[in-house]
Parts: C-alpha cells; sequence; structure tokens
DNA sequence: GAGTATAGCGAACATTTGTTCGCCGTGCAA
DNA sequence: TTGCACGGCGAACAAATGTTCGCTATACTC
C-alpha cells in the first residue's frame, strides 16, 4: 500500500537529507492539498513508516538506515520478499561506539592475521588510555606505531602478534598504547 | 570558535534526528532572539558546518556523518586536535553499494579463515546473479548455503574453500549463486 | 581619546507551518 | 436501493518559519 509515496518520501530524504513538509510533498505526489497530505502521512505513521515530532515534523523511520540482519550463513537464505525479517542495522551505530574520539586506520601487513585481520583492512580505533589485557591495541614501540594483542604476563605488559612469524614485543620503557581496535571493516572492489 | 554551539546542534541533531529552526534552537544556547540565531548560523555556514537549503533551513555539514580517515597504522599515530586530517567517511555509504539488494549475515565456520573471515564475522552481501571468478559468493551445494571462493576451471564453475582443510566442491548440477561477499564486519566487545 | 568592527537584542515582514473542519465523489457491504 | 467508510479537496486557523532592519553595548585598533 503506498508504494510510491513511500519512494517518493526516502527519495526527497535522500536528496535532501531531511524529511519534507507537508506543502513541499504536496507537489511532488501530485496532491492539491495539504490536508491530504496530513491524512496520508497519518496512515504512514500508523504503519511505522515514518515517524512525528512532538512539533508534527516529520521524521524518517527508524528502519530507514541499515541493513536487513538475516541469520547465519548456513541457515539458509531467506527471501528478501517477506518484509520484517530480522532487524535493521545501521553500520555507523553499530560499528562506532565513541564517535568523537573514533578514528579510522587501513591495515599493511600481516602481522594480525590469524586474527583475521589482513593488509588493506580498515580498523576503526578508539582512543582511550584504559585497554584491556587481550584486546588489539595500537601501540608505540621503540618510536614506531604497530597493531597488537594488548598482554601481560607477571604484571608486565607486553605486545603479541596473531602470526607465528612474529615475536613478542617486551618494551624496554612503558608502553604507549595510543588506541583500541573496535572494529575491522573491508571492502571487495 | 563557536564549540559550546557546534557540540548543542550535534547533540539536538542526534537526539531529534533532524536540525532544529531558529526559534528552537535559541533556547538551547540561551540567545534570546532568533536574529542572533540567524548571524551565528550565518558563521557556521562560512565555517562550512552546517549547510543551508535553498528554503533556508538547517543541513547537518557533509563532514557530520563517518569517520575521520587516517593514514596506515605504521605511518604513526596523527594528533586528532589538528581538524581536517583527512577525509570523513560514513560506513553506510563507504560498505554499502546497492542498499535495497544488500544483506547482512553473521559467519558460522573456519572455511574461510584464510581470507580473514572468522566465526563471528558479519558479512554484507549483494544479490545479484552475475558474480566474478574469484569473488566470494554464498551458494547453494545440495540444499545447503555455504559461503566459498567461485572459481572456474575449464569452464565449469566450482567452489573453493579459503582453508586448507576444506576440499573444493563441484556440483553435480548447475551451481546456484544467491549472493556476492561485498563487505566484512567485525566489531570487538 | 575617536573610530570601528562585532555580537546580541527586539520588532517587524511576508510565508509557510501543522492541523481541523466540512464537503464531495467513489466503491463496497448490507 | 440505502448506508457507510475512505481518499482527496479547499478553506480557515493560530503558530512558527526565515529574514531584514535599526539599535545598543562591548572589545579592539589607530
Amino acid at each position: 500500500m503506498d508504494e510510491v509515496y513511500k519512494k517518493a518520501l526516502r527519495h526527497f530524504y535522500d536528496t535532501h537529507r531531511r524529511m519534507p513538509s507537508y506543502g513541499e510533498f504536496m507537489p511532488i505526489i501530485g496532491f492539491r492539498s495539504r490536508a491530504s497530505v496530513f491524512k496520508l502521512v497519518a496512515r504512514l505513521v500508523d504503519e511505522r513508516f515514518i515517524e512525528k515530532d512532538k512539533k508534527g515534523k516529520l521524521l524518517p523511520g527508524s528502519a530507514w538506515s541499515g541493513l536487513r540482519l538475516l541469520g547465519l550463513v548456513e541457515a539458509g537464505f531467506p527471501s528478501p520478499a517477506e518484509e520484517d525479517v530480522g532487524d535493521k542495522l545501521s553500520l555507523d551505530d553499530y560499528l562506532i561506539p565513541a564517535r568523537d574520539a573514533s578514528y579510522m586506520l587501513r591495515v599493511k601487513g600481516d602481522s594480525m592475521k590469524d586474527a583475521g585481520i589482513i593488509e588493506g583492512d580498515m580498523v576503526i580505533v578508539e582512543r582511550t588510555n584504559n585497554a584491556k589485557v587481550g584486546s588489539i591495541v595500537i601501540a608505540e614501540v621503540d618510536g614506531a606505531w604497530t597493531m597488537k594483542y594488548y598482554r601481560v604476563k607477571n604484571g608486565v605488559p607486553y605486545l603479541e602478534a596473531a602470526n607465528a612469524k612474529y615475536k613478542d614485543i617486551h618494551p624496554k620503557e612503558g608502553l604507549i598504547i595510543a588506541a583500541v581496535v573496535r572494529a575491522v571493516v573491508r571492502k571487495y572492489h
């Protein structure tokens, strides 16, 4: 129902980066009264396709951004025709815990390949001082920055690669940890 | 300059999912005239922190969503204090080529671990019929779905795992490819 | 000192805003 | 047939919209 209007709304939001007012949306869908748009919107709000402010302003429905989240790979490929299969998920919201303190780095080298991080990947890191033992960190060792596991043995912190080729790094002085790796992202071209 | 106002704007946008009007923003930042907000906004537009419609409506600056993209890990960790270090990038835009045809699957098993895809990862797949040779696909083999490399030998397509433990799969009948893997995403908890 | 740029105030403006009301045609069920 | 629900139209409303103008007070330069 009302598929045409939904598409028009999405298109407006994509191109204008905001929701239309009733007066703006009216000519787009060929209506001649804002009251008609008002009723149409009421229907779409009922369907939870869009939302409304306290002030009556339109908001994109919470399912607009993000992807449908399906089951396991081996569980079979669900039909995309049926709606409401699984939740929707915005990657930005999902992967970025603290937006202001987060950065993205491109990975070079194969020192973390057994952890599933290979050259060309992007890692999302969060600048923080309190890294937990076992997490992957960006640390300074002898003037250079590397990405490694953060370990502790006998109360002394050190770094470990996820690749047998590389030895553990036991820094002479203190270990300077710049950031903790929160997520990994890889894109195929 | 105007850091407080920028934070307030961001906060409004995050909580309300839209930009404020001048009248709404006025009491928030403690102004008593919309004209003052008007001038403040003019400044922020000059700085390219926000943008304006043809109709005067406020829009989030194009750098609002996304992360600062920094250099290689080994290139050193740039100071986040200096602005304009690298481009900003929205993960949604970056990773999702065709929003309507894209889905997200959680990965089970270790058959693709040498390709850097391990159990618990999320893959973003795009439903399409024309998979390129060498790409990673979601395919149906003997009634079950798996994720493997799509290969061709002597004109005959088959599937190959990225793990020496698993043998190649040469389907008796045709190979049904449901989707192509476009991106991999992993989050640490 | 005088002069000047700047930031905020308050009033005014024409438009646009969301919303409500009554009306009219069409389609469907009783 | 009658009745009723539904979708769209057009007018009306108060309130909010973006914008302009002139005024004032502070801060800075010459």
